[in-house]
DNA sequence: GTCTATATCTAGATAGAC
DNA sequence: GTCTATCTAGATATAGAC
């Protein structure tokens, strides 16, 4: 909650104390290790001890590379948001007939998300979302920006699909696949309520398309 | 993480230990401090010192009516879930001509979910839906299943609107409109990506009937 | 049933040897 | 830089008086 913010531009080779870091083994063995605790267990639940014998390595060693627990934290949500998890959609995504693009987009989307990792991922970025809201914004603009920009200017430059509002209707493309996996994988709805995603993406791209 | 259960049959009148409860003033108290404090720091960071101090009330009070922590925020999330933030969209919200009543249906759910106190209270059950999945799926089976099973059912009724899976459709109308709320309110994006709801209801609405 | 006081444990963070 | 050992605060839960 204090003097932590998001770092830009030294975010690769040097943490703000100036003793550089990534490259070094230790350092990416606790990173490792804290990503499955603190993924698992969440913010608060997740003690410096666990992460320690996770990681493999003592608690002065964590401290040595991490100013505190906020600051592991950070550095752990921002390397996993910007790298691990970044959501490609593969070679030259946005291009294509319509109907072959928004299927394969939904289907790569949907894989990508049905990781357990993933899932563990996004609802951390969720809880902590009020003790963290710099790194809810980071995960918005890496993920869902990207994917967002792609889509309303391929819309765009198809007029023939009739969209009145292309941006909108991206919203609506991506927001009702995340609320899918959201539903059905963290909040376990599969279980209660099964829906095949086939069947969703079928209705998606019948919906965007229907316009035309 | 032990022995607490959802109960469903004797959850107003009694607890499991017996002594009854609700309608009793302290009982009330407690409760209600411990929805300010659990919504806003979450179950892992909230300490009992901090609910008996908001509600007003000792320690040990809160544990002659609740089992343990565990219990409390069970029977909190329960209430709330089951009550306050039970989603209701009116009077006959599933009648009308089609685009009238999409139209009402995405701005009562929209101003519903807009309230703060609604924002962390999904922030919450998404932050525990690890450690307490019942809880996630009550809020599912209370919240959404009951607008999926009106929309579909009114898509059922109304073939003219050419939907091939009215299930799905309902899925994907809900989930853009929490998505939004996701999005922009609980992870923050109004900052950053700001967009207004009207924007996005007319398009989904006109998305909807665009296939007649 | 309700309070004050307390037992017990575990957390984050640091000291000091090597 | 890395470890073991430790300090101190705050956590859950309980004991015992009224």
């Amino acid at each position: 909650m204090s003097g932590h913010s998001l770092k830009q531009p030294d975010s690769e080779l040097t943490n703000r104390s100036g003793h550089h870091v990534p490259g070094t083994s230790k350092y990416e063995q606790i990173l490792q290790g804290a990503m499955r605790v603190f993924l698992q267990h969440g913010y608060a639940s997740t003690s410096m001890d666990r992460v320690a014998a996770e990681a493999g390595v003592s608690k002065q060693t964590i401290y040595s590379h991490f100013q505190d627990k906020e600051g592991l934290f950070i550095a752990l949500i921002e390397r996993v948001t910007t790298r691990r998890f970044q959501i490609e959609f593969g070679p030259e995504p946005f291009h294509g007939e319509p109907a072959t693009l928004l299927r394969r987009l939904a289907e790569t989307l949907l894989s990508k998300m049905a990781d357990q990792e993933y899932i563990a991922f996004i609802r951390t970025v969720i809880a902590e979302s009020e003790r963290f809201p710099e790194l809810a914004q980071l995960y918005l603009r890496t993920v869902l920006q990207y994917g967002m920009h792609g889509l309303t200017t391929y819309f765009d430059s198809r007029p023939e699909l009739n969209l009145p509002d292309s941006e909108a209707t991206a919203r609506i493309f991506f927001g009702s696949l995340v609320a899918f996996v959201l539903a059905q994988e963290v909040l376990h709805g599969k279980e209660i309520m099964p829906m095949e995603s086939d069947r969703l993406v079928n209705s998606l791209v019948r919906l965007v398309l229907g316009s035309a």
